[in-house]
RNA sequence: GGAGACGUGCCAGAGCGGCCGAAUGGGCUUCACUGCUAAUGAAGUGUGGGGCAACCCACCGGGGGUUCAAAUCCCCCCGUCUCCGCCA
């Protein structure tokens, strides 16, 4: 959720956010309006509430008849304060339904527009030339049949289309990857985190998903609880409703979890093997930090991808993605897309969004700050940022870009301690 | 799943339907005293909202209700703990 007071104050930057979203940008002068009438009505309601209450203090201090009088005469008073809180309530949980519903403010220099208006910020690498090599390359799946890795038809018979089991050697190499990913961000200061996988509404709004309406969510409404696409969204809440000290630096976790999405609205794409899947493992940094320090901290997420990326020895490019593809809370996004030979295409592997104080402000995660004179102080809304480490996804790329004539694959140098010393995945 | 107890400020812990934003103790901050530390004394010490100045309003797990008035009474929900059952 936005500041109000800064939407108030500076109306126009929203608008243009808005238009670089292609959202509604009416949506600001609506919320504009309804604060208006909101406040209108709290001071209506408080001015109202305070004669009530010094009324009260004289019918505390009455006796006998005189306190008979002061009741009978109050009544009236009761009842618009009554009357006029219920109007104020219904204008602040309209107003309040309106700002949710604004995404957050744009950060300068990202592109306008939609999916594809991204910007690409750098290519790394080179796409292996197959023909030069002579062979042509087996797809992700072909590979992961030949390995005994990947089986696509028993995760159907057993949970559906877009489940799979992966096994063996595959199996091997979803743990290695995400070891090596939780390693590294230990390393660099993270706290490892296995995460809950199932929130509460409050949880997965708080974050930025709508659990009403977004048909990515699973849900068991049986028990009004909500399976997670990504463990950004028990990270997000962990510290909610908290004051957070970030005096010494950023507060990092690395949340290791399996994520769920429904892919409702992606019938017919990416069906062949493990791309688009209803349930997938991944390791997630997520940081809580001050205000000033986000966009540092998101350049320095960005890095941390690339250097998994360059540890498991992939081709990829990092796009900075346009406003329309930002998602509710994010301000700004890049992500890291690696080259997939068989479908000639980059795909999207990493993901690091800078949500600003959008996520805290819902969640209402704040700091201290020290006032000028050094003393005590008020509160903020603190912000935040997440960013991939390693998904399944990444087993795609990896085996196809590391295979061989073949079919076997070779274990980039640093996967290979996790997986005890394996230098190929071999043929079966 | 069944039975019961509880949920108050940074922590511990009181609280009669009006005099409670809330006793008391601890902690913390500042000042005084002290050669330093300790000890002692004094004052201060929540958050959000409205005006944005004085001031006013709200908040005692969350949400409803009763009442002129609710931390205090009633209902629902959430959470914690104890016992029993169940499953390991």
């Amino acid at each position: 959720m936005i500041d109000i007071n800064d939407l108030r104050d500076s109306p126009e930057k929203y608008r243009q956010s808005q238009r670089a979203r292609g959202a509604d940008e009416s949506l600001v002068d609506q919320i504009i309006s309804g604060d208006t009438l909101r406040r209108e009505a709290i001071n209506r309601h408080e001015s109202l509430r305070a004669e009530q209450n010094a009324f009260g203090k004289k019918v505390a201090a009455a006796k006998g008849e005189e306190k008979q009088e002061l009741l009978a005469s109050v009544k009236e008073l009761a009842a618009s304060v009554k009357a006029e809180g219920a109007k104020a309530d219904a204008l602040k949980a309209e107003q309040d339904a309106l700002v949710r519903r604004l995404p957050n403010l744009i950060e300068d220099g990202v592109p306008a527009g939609g999916e594809d208006d991204f910007d690409v910020v750098k290519t790394v690498g080179t796409p292996r030339d197959f023909d030069a090599e002579g062979f042509t390359p087996r797809d992700h799946l072909e590979i992961g049949e030949l390995l005994g890795a990947i089986d696509m038809e028993r995760g159907a018979k057993v949970s559906g289309s877009r489940f799979y089991f992966l096994k063996g050697v595959g199996a091997r190499l979803e743990l290695a990857l995400l070891n090596m990913a939780m390693d590294q961000a230990v390393n660099a200061g993270f706290t490892p985190m296995i995460t809950p996988t199932l929130v509460r509404p409050e949880t997965m709004q708080g974050t930025g998903f709508d659990v009403a309406h977004d048909a990515e969510i699973y849900r068991l409404a049986e028990d009004d609880l909500y399976l997670v696409g990504t463990s950004e969204v028990p990270l997000a809440g962990y510290h909610s409703d908290e004051i957070v000290d970030l005096s010494a630096g950023p507060t990092r976790y690395a949340g290791w979890s399996s994520c769920y999405r429904r892919e409702a609205g992606s019938h017919g794409k990416d069906t062949r093997g493990i791309i688009r899947v209803h349930q997938f493992n991944k390791v997630e940094m997520f940081s809580y930090v001050s205000p000033e320090d986000a966009a540092e901290e998101h350049l320095r997420m960005l890095a941390w991808e690339e250097e998994m990326l360059a540890k498991v020895e992939l081709p990829y490019r990092v796009i900075h993605t346009a406003a329309g593809d930002l998602g509710m809370s994010a301000a700004r996004k890049y992500d890291c897309e690696a080259w997939v030979p068989t479908q000639d295409a980059f795909r999207e592997l990493t993901s690091t969004s800078n949500c600003t104080t959008f996520q805290a402000r819902r969640l209402n995660i704040r700091e201290r700050v020290a006032k000028d004179d050094g003393s005590k102080g008020g509160t903020r809304a603190v912000a935040t940022l997440n960013g991939t480490l390693a998904t399944t996804r990444w087993i795609v790329a990896i085996l196809e870009h590391h295979q061989n004539a073949d079919g076997s694959v070779n274990v980039p140098a640093a996967l290979r301690p996790y997986l005890g010393g394996l230098e190929v995945l071999p043929v079966l």
